[in-house]
DNA sequence: CTGAAAGCGCTAACAA
DNA sequence: TTGTTAGCGCTTTCAG
């Protein structure tokens, strides 16, 4: 048998469809009577009465939807911040449809597309580039947008961001109180918000603690991932190996790294120290362990979904970002600097 | 302005609305003379139409999407599943909901129950336990559905499984093969079909290749994760300290025993060897590199949505089932026997 | 081949 | 307080 609609529920009742449209509905019970309301509310029940949700939306226009956009679900990053994202959402009676563009800015936009279609009532993203095309459409548009773990230039709307700089110096005064002087960074690409925000602190920091600035000692690496992050540090060995210490960009850039030690058989912490950002999962079961900042990833996602309920429920509202604190997380992938750093620089020439 | 209807495509191209639907619709746009479809779509384009698929579910009570329901996407065993229903699903014009039930039974059911108020076509749950209260009643329901990774009991839903039984004999052979004799298992939870079918094969296997077959060497953990892992680990030590080495019913159990080894100043491989089940991402770079089967995560997505695929377009074609296969990943947690594992084997005692 | 008309299930004026 | 009416945007008979 179908599912019982309003009108079967409402003939049930004895009342009118429009009247048991009322009862049920939450904003509107208080105008109807109450003995009404507690009929029909009781049919429903007997019934199994499930409103449809597709007809209400076709009727008022919301969705309850909200778009989630992402590079790609399998780097651990993003889970807990969607985990995050709908922790808030759920609550508020809003659910999230999940996309992955795989950093591809033509998926993208085919994806952003889709979830148009679908009429989400906004779109947290977490893609965003520098200079974004697209963002910049959708704010003409008039579609709400909120970014996530990044802020990109030219537009104003509302971001929850971890805090860049806090970190990296974190990082930085971490190893300079280990002794290290030559530290070099390798930066995320430069189109993101995040990788310049982080070498831009690098250097600040680097220049606060007086310890020696070289531009050769920073690489910036072509995306986020270990890949890459190989890649900058055999151009960072290849050009300057007389660093004793990296800040990577993130844990997977840091993770490039170990592949490389691993390689050339380079002896972590002794020869080199590294620190990573994020403090993804089981950082503290690799070899060694790595020393990392931690930033808060599923308040990250909770913060852009509280953004984004405001902006639905209070559009005039001024929009705001925010800003979240990290902490540095020392494992042991960073050690005192010593005799092995030194010998390490002219083996490793 | 807001969104062009397809009222306005018909007025725009002098059609009545019914002949503008049929003339978008692949399905039935043999019906229409060849210009005006033209001449339709043409201006379908030029309008950038979208046809709005809430209106179109309401008629149709087709919601082209289809629920997916997992613990925790947080786990990393997931997200390639994920991705692999999703990358079929997509090209087929269906879209994926996704909803974690953080393995708690009554959320589970609210969560089914959203799913099932937004109309989803199908459900692929990742969440089955081998007595499932919920899909039976799913099943009575006529809600099509099929699971992944797990073959519940009393339900003849199509489900998409890795080969456990061959994996769990890859590992026992391997290990065989280095000349462990006494070998332990730390099983998944019981309420699970793959951790009673791993735990079966693993006795199997042991009989097959006439192995020390001790039940104190089977111990099974309450969760697939890496507290339960660790719990399970110490009980063994504290019952029977004289094994050599251990496969894992999953990644997660084994690295909680790293933790243990961890605590206790075990070396592994050399005096406990572990295996591992499921090959999540960066176990190359524990300490040491964790041995174990490699699932192929991705395609159990994939299938499980082809699966559902068929469900929708052919209702009445027999259901069947899918076993993918495994392969055994050698990294450095496994070692052959030595003298190292007698000693340790009354250190630990 | 195309137009007309009905209606999917619900909500929101407007009346009463 | 409740009933009436219209209609969200689309598809789909049924005529023509």
């Amino acid at each position: 048998m179908k599912p019982a609609t309003l009108r079967d529920v409402a003939a049930a009742a004895g009342v009118h469809p429009g009247t048991a449209s009322r009862a049920l509905n939450s904003a509107t019970q208080n105008l109807v009577n109450r003995g009404t309301v507690a009929r029909v509310i009781k049919v429903a029940a007997e019934l199994g009465y499930q409103p449809n949700p597709i007809a209400r939306s076709l009727k008022t226009s919301k969705t309850g939807t909200i778009g989630i956009v992402i590079p790609d679900l399998t780097n651990p990053f993003f889970p807990p911040i969607v985990r995050g994202i709908e922790s808030i959402l759920e609550p508020a009676g809003y659910s999230g449809l999940l996309v992955s563009t795989d950093g591809d800015l033509s998926r993208e936009r085919t994806q952003v597309a889709a979830l148009r279609a679908r009429q989400v009532e906004g779109l947290i993203i977490a893609t965003a580039l520098l200079d974004h095309p697209l963002l910049e459409e959708l704010g003409d548009m008039g579609v709400l947008t909120v970014m996530v773990n990044r802020r990109p230039h030219l537009t104003n709307a509302p971001s929850v961001i971890p805090d860049d700089a806090a970190g990296i110096r974190l990082a930085v005064e971490h190893l300079a109180s280990l002794g290290h002087r030559r530290i070099a960074h390798l930066a995320g690409p430069a189109n993101t918000s995040t990788g310049v925000a982080r070498a831009r602190a690098f250097q600040d920091a680097v220049a606060d603690l007086d310890l020696v600035s070289d531009p050769r000692l920073i690489v910036t690496c072509k995306a986020w991932n270990e890949d890459a992050g190989a890649h900058g540090l055999r151009e960072l060995l290849a050009t300057s190996s007389d660093f004793t210490a990296v800040v990577a960009g993130n844990d997977l850039i840091a993770l490039g790294c170990y592949d490389v030690f691993a390689e050339r058989g380079i002896d972590c912490p002794r020869e080199i120290s590294v620190v990573g950002m994020n403090d993804m999962p089981f950082l503290d079961k690799l070899r060694p362990p790595l020393t990392t900042v931690a930033v808060p990833h599923r308040q990250l996602g909770e913060e852009s979904a509280r953004l984004m309920l405001d902006l639905l429920r209070e559009p005039d509202r001024p929009i705001r970002s925010v800003t979240l604190p990290v902490s540095l997380v020392v494992r042991a992938s960073t050690a005192v600097v010593s005799d092995m750093n030194i010998a390490a620089r002219d083996r490793h020439r």
